[in-house]
DNA sequence: CCAATAATCTTAGATATATAAGTTTATTTG
DNA sequence: CAAATAAACTTATATATCTAAGATTATTGG
């Protein structure tokens, strides 16, 4: 990994230790969402895997054959995100791209040896990131916190779908 | 914007309603950072403005004339963002970079008539979002929520913190 | 059954972010 | 004070993501 002074922890420190106001929520949520990403990436990348590459995986892990649209659904992603990945994962030997059944317009999506190998070394490394992340925090806090998270992620999925029927209206 | 059907929403909600591991905290994080960013941006479009542009304003409305040094540690972002996203931003006359005092280091960031305008515009854009995605979120649970969300940004500052070190141990 | 429509994948290009390394300028220290 | 070091900005390059639009293949409805 990377060497890196330490200025940049103790200015993400300082910053949020200022003054928060009330309506900021959305800039904690992002600071999180940043280190949490840098957090797992940092332990990834000891075994060649990449921030991105790992939510696919982690899918694939559970169900295996699912086809790059429903991959994408599944991962919360567009799906050139999807197919960039995806290729690139080929490339590498983790999954392998194939035409069910006649069907030459589904790429169905399965896990190689090598792939699926990975579970088990990867798996752990986003538990510790989960529990590093959480130390300190009740449990009662963190369902809270799991609930505010889940109710912003339904009200903004429907603010965005009302912005995009607004502008296909015709 | 762009027109967007509404696979996208359904998917977000069903995924989030199926199962939640207990330990995926992070996951919510990160979709809840990426519908945040999209929300904002798709308001700030119409005033042809990014979503890192206002990150570097809503700064610079606050404090005018830091260095680009202080202006990312400001941020949370590192030293090429915040260059790339200045360097845009003096194109589109937002911004002007100065050197003070006969430095011919520090570049120092003051911000235009336009820039200083586009304040009262999109502050209440800001707001809305976090209006919208808080919609229904009790005082407490938003307590709660934001000092988990504090604690996770410690937590997670000081273990990326900890890894740099041991990297640049020599 | 074939033409229109829809689904799926792909390409192209943009934005936001990072790390690593280079350049220039200021500061420090023998 | 001059050489070494450090600070600040810049360049180069990579990753993760998006929207818009193109290409191919399936499905559907007249």
């Amino acid at each position: 990994m990377a060497p890196n002074n330490n200025r940049e922890t103790q200015s993400v420190l300082q910053h949020w230790h200022r003054d928060v106001p009330n309506d900021r929520m959305a800039h904690m949520v992002r600071d999180a969402s940043r280190l949490l990403a840098k957090s797992l990436q940092g332990r990834l990348a000891d075994h060649g895997v990449s921030f991105g590459h790992w939510s696919f995986l982690r899918i694939l892990w559970v169900t295996e054959g699912l086809t790059q649209r429903e991959l994408s659904e599944e991962a919360g992603v567009m799906e050139p995100t999807t197919f960039t990945a995806l290729k690139a994962m080929e490339a590498k030997q983790l999954i392998e791209r194939r035409h069910l059944n006649g069907n030459r317009r589904k790429l169905h999506i399965f896990l190689t040896d090598k792939g699926r190998a990975l579970k088990d070394v990867l798996t752990p490394l986003a538990e510790d990131v989960n529990r590093v992340a959480l130390a300190g925090v009740s449990e009662e806090d963190r369902t809270t916190t799991r609930n505010t998270l889940l109710a912003m992620i339904d009200n903004l999925a429907i603010d965005n779908a009302a912005d995009s029927e607004i502008d296909s209206n015709d």
